[in-house]
DNA sequence: AGGGCGCCTATCCTTTCGTATAGGGCACGG
DNA sequence: CCGTGCCCTATACGAAAGGATAGGCGCCCT
């Protein structure tokens, strides 16, 4: 079995990929954008199973998945998602996707998975689409992920201010939305959440 | 020649592999977790070195470098670190490891000491066995560790306190000394220099 | 045109963090 | 026995962080 693993996070790709290829899956690819996984798979035959991460360069939301699905001759594709919410789920279902798998997804359950939408079936982990399944539609703005770098360098409110060319006051109210967002307690926790989903 | 990189902090990694693969290594690859590293050479075959972090996921020390050994069909491995000291480098030659790596290295001297070591031979930068090189005798006690711990989960200093049945104040001496040692500036820097080097 | 959202700022206030200084206790090794 | 290192505590103070409330501006979308 031969899997696409396109993912612009190494952390995420590499482990994804070692654990793949852990288990009995023959062949994993992992790349860094849409454009080498396009390539990829136009130059070295359809993957029996392609993941794309709905956060990487060159995605456009799902725009990225109809040029996959072309790309891999219609066989299955599926959006690899550590933020995006239920709605995005189920417009990727719509538009075609395979299946949708949570970056939480227990590594035993992404095998299954990917098993599973190998052989044609459509997957969606349960709790995820009925909203019990962290809702998630905590997506960052360009401002909050400027904070958080800051925060993550161990820089103070002053300044990641001075930074960015804002008031003291501004930093901290960006900094207290994006710690609630991540379901943080605090800088250091919003840090080491950012730090854990690669979100730096 | 197939080299295989294994390193939980991801521009140490990428940075690694893709300087080896600009010179004329023929496949270089990149793992984030001492499982991950064993897996892979015991699914695709022994590689001609094995460059493990000292500081990594499932390494626990010199245990790491027993298994990969093994798992590499006892060719060459070699223990790579930014902040272990002549002492864990000794004891890692002791141990079977085919050189001691520190991250301080430059470039070209990587490359050398690569082939060198793929070649049998044992590997060892000379004033980093003298003492000279980065003595990091920084080392936490035990306490200190207990609060980085607590750092690390986003806890407050009460929080610490009253987890280890201590006072306030206590804590925050530890927090004050710890961060020096580690070279942060605050528990928030101190927190993500832990998750680095695997201290957590 | 109005509502929503991202963004910026302001004031005020409380809590937490970080640092400094100054002790006492305990264990270990020269 | 005395130094050294680790540990705990106390008081105190300035600096950050965190929270609440309120308002203004620009943009996009229906």
């Amino acid at each position: 079995m031969r899997i696409l693993v396109a993912d612009d996070h190494d952390l995420v790709r590499e482990t994804i990929a070692a654990f793949l290829s852990a288990a009995d899956i023959a062949e994993v690819r992992g790349v860094a954008t849409l454009d080498a996984a396009v390539a990829l798979a136009e130059e070295s035959g359809s993957f029996d199973l392609v993941l794309l991460d709905y956060d990487m360069p060159g995605m456009r939301g799902l725009e990225g998945l109809a040029r996959m699905r072309v790309a891999n001759n219609g066989r299955p594709v599926a959006i690899l998602s550590g933020t995006a919410t239920r709605e995005v789920a189920e417009a990727a279902l719509e538009a075609g996707a395979q299946g949708f798998i949570p970056k939480t997804l227990a590594a035993r359950s992404l095998l299954t998975a990917a098993r599973f939408m190998a052989a044609g079936e459509i997957y969606a982990p349960f709790d995820f689409m009925n909203g019990r399944g962290e809702t998630a539609d905590e997506t960052l703005t360009r401002r909050e992920y400027d904070m958080l770098r800051g925060i993550c360098e161990g820089k103070s409110n002053k300044e990641i201010a001075r930074d960015h060319d804002l008031q003291e006051v501004t930093v901290k109210l960006h900094v207290k939305t994006l710690t609630r967002k991540l379901g943080a307690r605090n800088r250091t926790q919003a840090a080491m959440i950012a730090r854990d989903r690669g979100l730096v």
